[in-house]
RNA sequence: GGAGCCGUGGUGUAGCCAGGUUAACACGCCGGCCUGUCAAGCCGGAGAUCGCGGGUUCAAAUCCCGUCGGUUCCGCCA
């Protein structure tokens, strides 16, 4: 090896400015750009603080200057010289070093580069999954780059915060036990144990739980988890959850607690104040007004019922609807006003693509509704809808007829309108808490109730004279917090008696032995004098994409799997040696 | 498991729907000129058998089928 002699840094590139001019500094950076005018040659140099320029001139330096001849993109180099405020005329207002810029005394390549596959440079358009494969390079890109410097400090403030109001951050199990309930576990072989496997965990549910009953009060992790599942923008086969549990609290010690560490790591991080407490809504309140559990708050067009105004509807459409114990429902949409023919023809089509069997839209036209259905609407019904102060003329009603399936489609509605006709939302962060999430869902295919949160959320006290009786409508002591329509984290208040938990877990269609089985552990934990307890469980990656102003959350991840769940940089998932395989006593299929 | 979109020099795109010249443009790369640029400029050059396989055709980047990869969504994700 030749001897690659380099000076240390005693500034970092993206620092320097004005006050900096006259000092001596040497930098080490990669080459963003090279323009060599023949003369004097210009270099920004890169760190991770952001890029300066560097100036040769063969008067001040010939050698320097000969060497910067030979550099080129994202070369490594060291670099000394003296710091000038930049001639007039030539400042880069652009750049946050931009009035300042080094003239070179003495330059060394500490290490060359291959031209990289794509260029580094803000939003480079370049394929995804070339930038995955050389993740190194797309991280030297500045977006991803403060993305990930963005996603340190949050976690940094998580921990300063959490710790100032004593919780112990303490790390649970990677390799444990599958649990039914939930999603598909990725399973790990044992070596020690053939034929048997861990887990890796979905949430560290149980062991936060273990924590209260074992008396620390109150615990919080950075805890990475795993869920076999299919993959989508904002879910990762690994992903990492801001987890916390607290002793003797009640949901509302829980929710305040996070408006406040929201409010701390927004300020910290942002510098943006957020106003606290959250709104709050029950998860009965939120399906009526928005038909979707994650509302986004954004901006309005809240669901109406207008039922009423068509209880004696002729419209064949409205009529069976109504009969069959269903609803109507829509909202009006914002932003659009007298629109093209075609504009409405998308508002059903996008109705269609979410499931809809069809979308009535109601234009008003003076003292007249113009409509598909409008032949089929009595006089009476006509002027019900224009007496609304909400339709202005031009504006459009949009409605759909049905049973709980509708939800979901004016829900999805809503976000189209939101994201096609709604001016920019005044509001860039807007939180919202949903509670009182019913305790169970039915499982038509499996012909069983299933915990909507988990089997270990406590049901709402008053509910609990009919557990048994009326499961469905039994709400839950549960709290999901929303920001701009994504579910970033959900808590619950746990079960803490150990009959109640029994009584849960039968109705899930649990067995006691299957109980004992695969939960044993934790009855029995129950049994020695757990305190009430409850707490949270945040998607950070969510989080951070949010504040990062991305659509991705593998715009927040250094090194993130595709839709596939490979990782195209090492090659993973990828087979092993038989001898692995032979140790483990497993045989490919 | 299902539906949509994308795949053309190193990168981003055009060409594809109406099959037929030497596959075009920009950036990047290489070389030359150039002492104030910062997306430097000017001149010159190299570089793609059009993701892969099959089919139709006299002829396929282009049409058809399959497949692989990426992505978005539904199912799934307590």
């Amino acid at each position: 090896m030749e001897d690659k002699a380099w000076s240390k840094r005693t500034r970092y590139c993206g620092t320097l400015r004005r006050d900096d001019v006259g000092s001596e500094v040497t930098l080490n950076g990669w080459v963003q750009r090279r323009r060599d005018h023949g003369g004097v040659i210009f270099i920004d140099l890169r760190d991770v603080t952001g890029l300066v320029q560097v100036v040769f001139n063969p008067e001040i330096s010939a050698a320097a200057h000969a060497a910067a001849g030979e550099v080129r993109g994202e070369y490594v180099l060291s670099c000394r010289g003296v710091v000038r405020a930049r001639p007039e005329d030539s400042v880069n207002p652009r750049l946050p070093t931009g009035e300042v810029e080094v003239m070179a005394e003495e330059l060394s390549i500490i290490n060359t580069s291959l031209t990289p596959p794509f260029e580094i440079e803000e939003d480079s358009g370049v394929d995804e999954a070339l930038r995955l494969r050389y993740r190194y390079l797309d991280i030297r890109r500045p977006d991803l780059r403060d993305s990930l410097i963005l996603r340190s400090r949050v976690t940094g403030e998580v921990r300063g915060f959490l710790s100032s109001r004593g919780f112990l951050e303490i790390e649970t199990p990677v390799l444990t036990k599958s649990t039914p309930e939930g999603a598909r576990d990725f399973v790990v072989p044992s070596r020690l144990q053939p034929g048997k496997f861990y887990a890796l965990p979905q949430s560290p549910q149980l062991f936060k739980q273990l924590l209260m009953v074992a008396g620390l009060d109150r615990y919080y992790q950075i805890a990475r988890c795993f869920r076999d599942e299919d993959m989508r923008a904002d879910r990762q086969l690994e992903f990492t959850q801001i987890d916390l549990e607290m002793s003797f609290v009640e949901p509302g010690d829980v929710i305040s607690l996070m408006d406040e560490m929201f409010a701390h790591i927004f300020r910290a991080v942002l510098g943006v104040e957020l106003e606290t407490p959250f709104p709050r809504m029950t998860w009965h309140e939120a399906m009526a007004r928005y038909g979707t559990d994650r509302p986004d708050t954004r901006f309005g067009m809240e669901i109406g019922d207008l039922s009423g105004s068509f209880a004696s509807s002729g419209f064949k459409v409205f009529r069976s609807a109504l009969d069959g114990g269903g609803r109507i429902r829509g909202f009006v949409v914002e932003g659009l006003a007298a629109p093209p023919r075609r504009e409405l023809d998308g508002l059903v089509e996008e109705a269609q693509r979410l499931g809809a069997s069809g979308l009535v839209w109601m234009v008003r036209e003076g003292e007249g509704l113009k409509s598909p259905v409008a032949k089929f609407l009595s006089e009476e019904e006509v002027a019900v809808i224009l007496r609304r102060e909400d339709l202005p003329e031009g504006g459009v009603l949009v409605l759909a007829a049905g049973s709980a399936e509708i939800d979901p489609i004016l829900a999805g509605m809503r976000e189209y309108c939101a994201r096609r006709f709604a001016p920019a939302p005044a509001e860039r962060f807007s939180f919202v808490w949903v509670t009182d999430f019913p305790l169970f869902d039915w499982d038509e295919e499996e012909k069983r109730y299933k915990s909507n949160h988990h089997p270990f959320t406590s049901p709402s006290r008053e509910c609990l004279e009919y557990l048994e009786e009326r499961p469905l409508e039994v709400t839950s002591d549960s709290y999901d917090m929303v920001l701009n329509g994504i579910e970033l984290g959900g808590g619950s208040i746990r079960i803490y008696d150990p009959e109640l938990q029994d009584r849960v877990f039968r109705l899930l269609g649990l067995s006691r032995e299957e109980a004992e089985e695969k939960f044993g552990f934790l009855l029995e934990a129950l049994r020695y004098g757990p305190p009430p307890h409850g707490g949270i469980a945040y998607g950070l990656d969510r989080i951070v994409m949010l504040m990062a102003g991305r659509d991705s959350i593998r715009d927040v991840i250094a090194f993130p799997k595709t839709q596939s769940g490979a990782d195209l940089l090492s090659g993973a998932p990828d087979a092993v040696y038989p001898d692995q395989l032979k140790e483990l006593r497993l045989r490919p299929t």
